[in-house]
DNA sequence: AGTTCACCTTATCGATGATAAGTTCGCGTC
DNA sequence: GACGCGAACTTATCATCGATAAGGTGAACT
């Protein structure tokens, strides 16, 4: 969050409170009900950045197309937002916001992984997402998510260092899992992947191992490894009581 | 890799061979050995790319200031490498480089441990890095180093769709934690990490787990955590025989 | 009726990635 | 030893983008 000074003229803008204020991003807007035709919002801002990145991609993301994507002047954003990357945290929490979190059912583990399954889901059906992850999460979506993980992980018996790290673990493999297979899914050019493995493969003394585990020709859908990964790291983490 | 046509005059350019030939990142530059003072290669601009990019970051990266470093008009650059996003995924794989491939002597397992903590440090110690894993990562040194991981997870017994799923598991981690931790080292302000903890043991209420748990308060450093479950999943990919 | 202020517009700036069209100079050739 | 070819740079220039400044407008309140 890059938080500045509140900007155009005084502190009067919506944006204003951007600080770590815990309204930010749940500012219940009961405002003037029908200005015009549509009364632009932060709300409907981020809901079109979203739009906007599954169709172009984080890089591309411009805030005169966003803008005339909602039929404003690019500045008007600038009254609601008070920089892209703000935007972008905001959109990155909006998405994370789309994760269900499970009902804290008897079991904890099933939970555990209904939750991670689904965050995992949710970057990937954003495949700009986890690029943008390199930035502080610390919206409430984000931290309501992880708060319910060390909750069931609590749950589960752990505590101190070995919550701690089992809290990491679990979400530092999710993000990295995310990360490493959006990589693929937002490529403009459907054949890079079918390059790279011929890349690979016609270096195979030089990959002997990689080029011939079935790694890298996809013989295993990634869902398949991540949930076999997930299995076992809760095996661990939170085994089965019997 | 944004390959794109050769460009300036036919494909004349150095980096003209910059699809997927395996000569791209590996020229052995034997050329006009004293032209001027300092000869322009590749090798010269990706290292003061990281140079610049340790010192101001990745977003800050530009052209032109990259360029005045080198002591050359912006556009010379255009002549050794196609794009800026090229010369990016050069400097991730440059600073891969760093990470030292350890002997493969007989304990895999130690090995294995080594690379990836290598990995992580090399990350950390440029943290623009980790931001930039979300593109395709073929350089040499990349694959090498996965090409050393999975070797190291056969010789220890794994095949198949379980090889394959280690090296997920394994790579995906360390990137997952190298990114989470990143995060903080880039920052400009020093104390937003403080805030951040404060924002969110001041909602003790709606995160009861997380603002007591000693999580937010870095009771435990992310290197301990990472070694402690670097270990945990070592013991689970690759248990010792005894 | 007038004032205020939230909200949006037009005009504009500076920076940036990238291209186009020269310019220089070493090297091989005849 | 002129010649020119072409690798390696330079200077000019564009289009685009994020962001600021300043002005307009209408609803609501006094």
């Amino acid at each position: 969050m890059t938080t500045g000074e509140p900007h155009p003229s005084e502190g009067r803008s919506p944006s204003a409170d951007a600080g770590h204020g815990d309204v930010l991003w749940l500012r219940g807007g009961t405002e003037s009900p029908t200005r015009r035709a549509a009364p632009l919002t932060l709300e409907r801002i981020v809901a079109a950045a979203v739009v906007e990145l599954d169709e172009h991609g984080a890089e591309r993301l411009t805030m005169r197309r966003l803008a005339q994507r909602l039929a404003v002047s690019s500045t008007a954003l600038y009254w609601h937002v008070s920089t892209k990357e703000d935007l972008l945290d905001l959109a990155v929490d909006h998405i994370v916001g789309e994760v269900p979190i499970p009902e804290a059912g008897p079991d904890p583990r099933s939970a555990v992984r209904a939750l991670l399954s689904g965050w995992r889901a949710a970057m990937l059906a954003h495949p700009w997402s986890p690029g943008l992850l390199g930035r502080p999460l610390l919206g409430p979506n984000v931290l309501a998510r992880i708060e319910f993980l060390q909750a069931m992980l609590t749950r589960a018996g752990r505590s101190g260092m070995e919550l701690a790290s089992a809290t990491r673990l679990l979400s530092d493999f999710v993000i990295g899992t995310a990360m490493t297979d959006a990589t693929w899914l937002r490529l403009d050019d459907p054949d890079v992947l079918d390059k790279a493995r011929a890349h690979i493969v016609g270096l195979r003394e030089r990959y002997p191992t990689l080029s011939t585990s079935g790694f890298v020709e996809g013989a295993w859908s990634n869902d398949d490894l991540f949930q076999h990964s997930l299995s076992r790291i809760l095996d661990m983490l939170m085994p089965v009581p019997g």
